[in-house]
DNA sequence: CCACTGACTGGAC
DNA sequence: AGTCCAGCCAGTG
């Protein structure tokens, strides 16, 4: 399987000690955390940094889910930016995409992608 | 090497 | 409530 996985060098608290290494630690513990998010729920980027160890490194956490491959299980469309709505930045059908998958979840999606991140968002117990 | 672009966020104003 | 901006860091040209 082939996922694409990004530099964590730099991490306060997490100093990486070979800087070419890919960080496959990262791409881990992002995937791990994007797994727990409950169906019909809803996370955001900053969140999943956070609960990964990465605090502030939201930006590195969408392209590692850029990066998914295909047919990926993982639940990546539950996750949404701050802002209370699905990214379009850099994207073309996946907002689509995620826009429908949501809505088979029972999350009310207008069509420019703004939903109730209040209601649905989730926090790990 | 420099500039710019990404599935971003929090704080300042 | 909107806009700006620094921080973020791998890729690309």
């Amino acid at each position: 399987m082939l996922v694409r996985e990004y530099r964590t060098h730099g991490v306060p608290n997490r100093p990486v000690k070979a800087p070419l290494a890919p960080a496959a630690a990262f791409s881990r513990a992002v995937q791990r955390e994007v797994a727990r998010i409950p169906r019909g729920k809803l996370s955001t980027y900053g969140d999943i940094a956070r609960r990964a160890g990465y605090p502030g490194r939201p930006r590195q956490v969408g392209m590692t889910l850029k990066a998914l491959p295909e047919g990926s299980k993982l639940p990546w469309h539950r996750v949404v930016n701050a802002l209370g709505y699905v990214p379009t930045r850099g994207r073309w059908w996946g907002v689509l995409e995620q826009i429908r998958l949501l809505r088979r979840e029972g999350i009310a999606v207008d069509d420019d992608g703004r939903l109730n991140l209040a209601k649905h968002r989730w926090s790990p117990r």
